[in-house]
DNA sequence: GGACAATGAAGAAGATTACCCTAAAGAATA
DNA sequence: TATTCTTTAGGGTAATCTTCTTCATTGTCC
C-alpha cells in the first residue's frame, strides 16, 4: 500500500483537493454525507497528512537539534537524557548530533541542521572549536536567529541562552574539602585542560590553595589526551612528591587513577584521596567507592530543553544564563573529616 | 537578518525564481556576469536553501529514525553510536527517541516519524510492546513501505530486516562455561524476563543444563523488575542452596550481584562466579573485574544502520536478518579453568 | 432578492527542472 | 550578396511536491 495523498483522494471522489482537505479537518463547510464518506475511506487507506508538506507551510518542525561532543561520555548522555524529556513533554522531536570533539564534524552538523530542517538548536562544542575559537558557523546561526542554547562547553563570543556548570566554583570548593580532610599535596588531573571548564575548575584550584597559602605547583597538573599513556604520566606525578590528594576532571579519568594508585600499592583514601567529576554508575560500584563533583547533568538537559523552547515561543526575549550549582557526594575514596 | 529565499534575490534583480535558482546552482543556462551578480548577492546574505522545501520535492529527508527503549542503558548507547556513525558516512542524519520500554510512548513517536518526518526507522521495541505483541503501530509503517530495521528486541509477527544477537547461543555458552569451571548451581537473574531477548538466554541456559544431565530448577531463576527489592530477591536465593555461579542479564545487574554477593560475605570467584552481559565500562573497573559476554553493541548499530541504507537504495531487496555472535570476555570474577 | 449550504479555485509555503520562447549569430543555398 | 535555415545563448513559464486557507461561485429555498 503505498502513501496516499488528498490528490488521491479527491480523484476517487471526483471532488477538489480542498474539499478532501476540508472534510478530513472536519471542517462544517462539508456536507455530513461526503464527510463521512471521505472520512472512512481516509481511514480505510491509513491517510495521515504529509509532515514536510506541513513543515514547509508552518515554517516549524517540531524537532530540536542536539549536538553534543562525545556520546560515550555519561554526563552528556544524561544531559541528553533530560533534553529528550523536556521536549517530549512539549511535543518537540530530537536530532541528536555527535561531534566528536571534531570541528570539522561539528560544522558539518550546523550546516546541514540550518535552514529549516529543526526549530532550535541545544549545542554544547567540540573543544577544537572552543579551543581555536573557532565559532563562524554558530554566529551565522544566530545571525539566522536560529534559537541556540549552549550549555556546559560553551564561548563567550556568542550571544544566547547559556546553561553553564558552576565550574570555577566546583573547582574551588573541591579544593577546599581536599585540604580540610588534611591533604597537602592535591594533583590535578584533567583530559580537558584546553576547554573553558576544565580551565575554570584549574582556577578555582588555585584560588583555593592560594586562600591557604600553598603555592601553586604547575607540576601537580596533568593534562593529557586520548594518545597519552596516563599510567605513565601518573608514575612521573606520583614520583614527583608525596602525593596525597588527586582530583579527576571526568569518572572515567576519575576511575583509572583509582587503578593505578591502586596498583602501585598506594592505600585509597588512607595514603591518597580522590575525588571525580561527573556521578555516573561507574564511581559507585568500584572499590572504594568514589567521592564526586555531581554536576547534575539530567537537570541541566531539562534547563537547555526549557530556554529553548521559551525562545522559539517567544525569540525576543533577554538573554538568560542559567547557572548550575554542583554538589559533593563524599564516598569511601577520601578521608573522613577528623 | 531574516531569511532569505530564491523570491526575495529575483525580486531584488528583477528576474524569475528560476533564474536565480540557476544562478546559485552554476547553471551554463546563466550568463556568466548575472550569475556572478547574483552567486556574490546570495552568498552575503547567506542564502541557503530552505531544506523543507527541498524535502518535499524530493520526498526524502536524509534521516533516520532511531527507537530505543533505554538511553542509560550502555549497550543501546553503544548501538546508537555505531548507528551514528554509519548514518554520517552515508550523509544521513539521525533523529533519537527512547522509549523509555513504554508502548504508548513508542506508539507516539512512531505516529510522528511516520508520514514522511524520516527516510527510515531503526527500533529496538520497549519490553511492554514485545510482551503484549502491541504491533499494529509497526504494521503500519511496513505497509506504509517505509524502510525498517529491527534489533535486539525484534518480533517475529513483522516482516523486515532484523540484527539480533545470539541470545540462545549465548546462554548456552555462558552456562556451559559455567560448567566447565565447577560450577554446580548456576542462578540466573534477569531484569528483562519478559523480552524475547531474555527468554531466549533462558532457553539455551536449559539445553545446556538438559545435556549435561542438570534437573533444571526454576528457583534458580529470578526474574525482577525496577519496582522489586534485588537485595532481598538475592538473599532468598542464596540461603536456598549453596549457588556457585550467577549469570546476570545486563551489565548493572551483574555489578549490583557482585556488590551484594561481597557484602554477604562471599568471596567472588572463589565461592562464587559472576558473569554479566553487556561489555561497558562498568564491568572492568569493579574489583574483581567481572567476565562478561559482550553484545558488540557499536558493531550491531553499524550493521543495522548498514541494512537501513541498502534497504532505501534497493526497497524491493528480499529481508535478511543478520545474527551478531556473543563472545565471552574472561576476566577476574570467575574460577579459573583447572 | 437575500440567506445559506456545499463546493471549487487560487494562492501560499520554497525550491527544482523540463520545456518553451526570443534574438542574434553562423551556416547553407540560390 | 541576399535570403532562409539552424543553432545556441540566455532567460522565462509552468508543473511539481502536499497541504491549508481565503474567497469566490453555484444552487436551492423562502
Amino acid at each position: 500500500m503505498k502513501k496516499i495523498t488528498l490528490k488521491n483522494i479527491a480523484q476517487h471522489f471526483d471532488v477538489s483537493i480542498s474539499t478532501v482537505s476540508k472534510a478530513v479537518n472536519d471542517s462544517h463547510e462539508i456536507s455530513r454525507d461526503l464527510k463521512k464518506r471521505i472520512q472512512e475511506y481516509a481511514k480505510e487507506h491509513h491517510y495521515k497528512p504529509n509532515k514536510l508538506a506541513l513543515n514547509l507551510l508552518n515554517r516549524s518542525t517540531k524537532t530540536i537539534g542536539v549536538i553534543v561532543p562525545n556520546i560515550l561520555n555519561y554526563f552528556f548522555v544524561q544531559v541528553l537524557y533530560g533534553i529528550e524529556k523536556v521536549a517530549n513533554e512539549n511535543g518537540y522531536n530530537i536530532i541528536s548530533c555527535i561531534s566528536d570533539e571534531s570541528h570539522e564534524k561539528e560544522s558539518k552538523t550546523l550546516a546541514f541542521l540550518d535552514s529549516g530542517t529543526v526549530d532550535g538548536l541545544i549545542i554544547s562544542l567540540a573543544e577544537e572549536t572552543q579551543v581555536k575559537e573557532q565559532i563562524e558557523g554558530l554566529r551565522e546561526i544566530t545571525e539566522s536567529q536560529i534559537p541556540l542554547v549552549l550549555f556546559d562547553r560553551v564561548s563567550e563570543l556568542i550571544d544566547c541562552d547559556k546553561v553553564i556548570v558552576d565550574d570555577f566554583e566546583a573547582g574551588y570548593k573541591t579544593t577546599k574539602f581536599f585540604l580540610n580532610i588534611g591533604c597537602k599535596n592535591v594533583a590535578f588531573v584533567s583530559p580537558i585542560g584546553k576547554s573553558s571548564v576544565g580551565k575554570l575548575r584549574l582556577a578555582g584550584y588555585r584560588k583555593a590553595l592560594e586562600e591557604a597559602g600553598i603555592k601553586f605547583d604547575e607540576k601537580l597538573v596533568v593534562n593529557f589526551t586520548a594518545k597519552d599513556d596516563l599510567d605513565l604520566l601518573m608514575s612521573f606525578l606520583l614520583n614527583y612528591k608525596p602525593i596525597d590528594g588527586i582530583l579527576g576532571l571526568d569518572e572515567i579519568t576519575a576511575v583509572k587513577i583509582l587503578h593505578i594508585v591502586k596498583s602501585r600499592g598506594y592505600n585509597v583514601p588512607g595514603d591518597v584521596s580522590i575525588v571525580g567529576f561527573t556521578n555516573g554508575q561507574l564511581s559507585q560500584y568500584v572499590t572504594p567507592s568514589l567521592t564526586m563533583v555531581s554536576q547534575h547533568g539530567k537537570f541541566i538537559g531539562e534547563k537547555a530543553a526549557e530556554l529553548l523552547i521559551k525562545r522559539i515561543k517567544e525569540p525576543t526575549r533577554p538573554f538568560e544564563t542559567k547557572v548550575v550549582k554542583t554538589s559533593l557526594l563524599v564516598r569511601d575514596s577520601t578521608k573522613k573529616l577528623q
